[in-house]
DNA sequence: TGCCATATGTGGCAATGGTATATATTGCAT
DNA sequence: ATGCAATATATACCATTGCCACATATGGCA
């Protein structure tokens, strides 16, 4: 998953990544990065620079909201949650990735996918 | 599937699904467009001019090869055929597709994928 | 003390597929 | 016959994407 291929199969499917990652609770940007990368078993892995301008677009669109949380000896973080559009645009993308990929795979010939 | 964000699902397959197009024949560029939105239901569908453009650019890779077919009463018509580093290019994209759609299917939380 | 992982941020970049536009031919309907 | 749509190829420019190099700062550990 490191051919300069693979890097471009990610185009489009960061959003929904993301998004997915943050469905459950809030989560800061360094923390999305490394959860995305754990549960694919490093299939997918997001350079960390990509994902903070990644997270700047979303919250931009108006799909997640930041909030700085700054604890006394804590290192300062920022962490992102779903807004109700970001629910919204979620399922959608869940739903054009879910035909898109049917869509491929059997093009491709690839089974089940 | 013609939303913006859908858009950017196709980098990056757009190869995969060009090859596995050729895979079975040689075709021509016109054609393998139809074949590509007839295939998956309307639900992928490249402009032509892309088409052409990615047709290019595998042919310089050296993974398909054009070839003139200029038949009498016949509209001019280039057919690519799948060159063996284009086969084995397509097995490859097609290792990798399988890896990462399923990758994103699991973060995404879509059953099969 | 030095080093690494954590954590965020910015500026510039290469690659991708889209869009607009152009040219030409075939076939079909009016 | 005429006009229009589908077929077929081609080129130039463009917006968007995620990557990369680099910068800054803190926490933990040896």
């Amino acid at each position: 998953m490191d051919r300069v291929l693979d890097r471009e199969l990610k185009k489009g499917s960061a959003e929904l990544l993301i998004l997915a990652c943050l469905e459950g609770r809030a989560r800061h940007g360094y923390d999305v990065a490394r959860r995305i990368a754990d549960e694919s078993g490093g299939a997918i892995r997001f350079n960390v620079a990509s994902l903070y301008g990644l997270l700047y677009r979303l919250e931009a669109r108006g799909w997640i909201r930041g909030r700085w949380i700054e604890a006394p000896n804590e290192r300062r973080r920022r962490t992102y949650a779903l807004t109700p559009a970001g629910r919204a645009m979620l399922a959608e993308q869940r739903e054009g990735w879910k035909l898109f990929a049917a869509a491929v795979s059997r093009i491709a010939g690839v089974e089940h996918g």
